[in-house]
DNA sequence: GATACCAGTTTCCCAAAGGATACCAACTAT
DNA sequence: ATAGTTGGTATCCTTTGGGAAACTGGTATC
């Protein structure tokens, strides 16, 4: 809110902050794919172009370790494990929101 | 600005592409300590906590290349390097701002 | 009986990112 | 003379991120 009246070292270490939760190629793509109802692991590696099960697997535990995503496991015959993206998670949306929207425009751009 | 009417594997993309220009840990930093008015190669270092020259020497081209700064060399005595933020960069704004947010909100969170 | 689905794990590997330390030439202030 | 400033380089090293391929045990389908 009030950005205007921090110090650039302040700036800087909240922004670096924010990439340390974010960082890496894959750990917004999954939350995106969960949060839009790919609930199930194979779900999401489907909804996540080019992700390998090992990747997910990992990501999803480090997600999950920062209180970003949450795992439910039910015991049913073939047994069914569902995945949520926690309120945490959700306040997370103007940032992605900001990055689709640059991403969206970058692509025009370049493709000027 | 339509961002509903995209699908998950858009967005994915989209956030993707915008995580690829303002990947790693440093390219941000750099780019709010500049157009922060830090210009001189030894102000950013300085506005900078803890990057070495060789990084923030290798992260500058980078940034040059993409076109996200621009490197002036004024011919005095001691010699000048002025760098400088190109209006694509600026155009990372609100991108960074809702960073700058959550980031320090983030904070905020982990010492309740 | 063979194949496929589920939710992952295991092993082995490579490339990129990042960091520590030292150094350079030219100039200036003490 | 000595130390500090300027804008960087050079060398070496460790960590991390990511990827390919195969495999697991249980169930269900063809």
């Amino acid at each position: 809110m009030h950005t205007d009246e921090l110090t650039t070292q302040q700036k800087i270490k909240y922004v670096q902050d924010t990439l340390y939760v974010i960082a890496g190629k894959w750990k917004l793509p999954i939350m995106i794919a969960i949060s839009f109802g790919h609930s199930r692991f194979r779900e999401i590696q489907r909804a996540v172009p080019d992700i390998t099960p090992k990747i997910l697997s990992k990501e999803l535990k480090e997600l999950k370790t920062n209180k970003l995503v949450m795992r439910k496991v039910y015991d049913t015959y073939p047994i069914t494990v569902e995945y949520t993206v926690s309120s945490y998670c959700k306040s997370l949306k103007p940032v992605v929101d900001e990055m689709i929207n640059w991403g969206q425009n970058h692509r025009v751009k370049v493709a000027e």
